[in-house]
DNA sequence: CAGTATCCTGTCCGATACTG
DNA sequence: CAGTATCGGACAGGATACTG
């Protein structure tokens, strides 16, 4: 994207891409939360050109998600580690790992998240810490809060307020695959 | 992203941004997840071009993840609806805006999901379905599974398997915002 | 209202070459 | 090993004009 005018947007959606937005951002988040940290592993890895993936991991540190830290004086080496913000992007990462895996594993996963305890593949589940409840589209939907202008709160009125779901229900022609 | 070669990356994430990379797919989806469906309000509420709009909605289509209606015969009018591929992205929206509010709402979120039965802010939580146990970075780790090719399998044995979280934690130093 | 067609610009990104 | 510098291509996306 290249306007600003989404800089405006009161949306935490629209905010999150503005520093997460990019392809390479989320790839190199994903490396990283694995373990990753060197320049050399991140390139080898994910088979991106030197130029873009400094110019990447230079955002991604200006955002905040990694942090850049000297392991080495000598020759000053530096390598990326995940912040705690970077770390509470996880949640979305494997959220879409887990959405992937439904619609574009041909057959078995190949990566997946497993619970080191009991060695089981995880099933991920979204719920209300409050209520212990899953994630429900008919129970739980996205307000405007009082912080919210006026903008924003027409919005709601106007369109979705009534509507908050399909009225007829998501469409499953296009499921085949 | 212009190049195909992650086609080729046997990597849910990979995939998936392959079909909602682009900032306007999820901005579109998040649209079309509060129950937007016509083009005009699309257009409206995103601010986006009439040609662009018209070009990633018909990505969505193709994807999947909104199917076309037709809603008017006299003069053809096509509906845009989201399907059960595209609701199955809702975590991955919610996830992503519950992120965003943590640490791009100046002060106040605007935004918030609500619970409609006790009409209060919802405060997400990732849990393995299995177990019930909130997810954690330490105790829940990707992995290689069987159907994964020689190439996934050494790239955990020789990088992450022992270091699937950073060895000195994540770094806080950049957390101040 | 729901688009299509055309033009144009910004910039993401890869390739290549070079540095401490 | 960890980058920086430069060049060029592809394409997303805006602006505008036009159609049924």
């Amino acid at each position: 994207m290249k306007n600003k005018s989404l800089v405006n947007m009161p949306c935490p959606v629209a905010r999150s891409l503005e520093h997460v937005g990019e392809w390479w951002n989320i790839l190199i988040l994903r490396e990283a939360l694995l373990g990753v940290s060197r320049f050399d592993d991140f390139q080898n890895h994910l088979g991106i050109a030197t130029s873009t993936l400094a110019k990447r991991l230079n955002a991604l540190v200006e955002s905040g998600l990694l942090a850049r830290r000297q392991y080495c004086e000598k020759p000053p080496r530096d390598e990326y580690v995940i912040t705690k913000k970077g770390l509470d992007f996880r949640p979305v990462l494997l959220t879409l790992m887990q959405w992937g895996n439904t619609y574009y594993a041909d057959g078995e996963p190949m990566i997946q998240l497993v619970d080191t305890e009991t060695n089981q593949a995880v099933d991920l589940m979204l719920v209300d810490r409050n209520t212990q409840v899953e994630i429900d589209p008919q129970r739980h939907q996205s307000q405007p809060r009082p912080a919210a202008d006026d903008m924003i709160k027409a919005r709601f009125e106007a369109s979705s307020a009534a509507v908050a779901m399909p009225q007829q229900g998501p469409v499953d022609q296009y499921l085949k695959t």
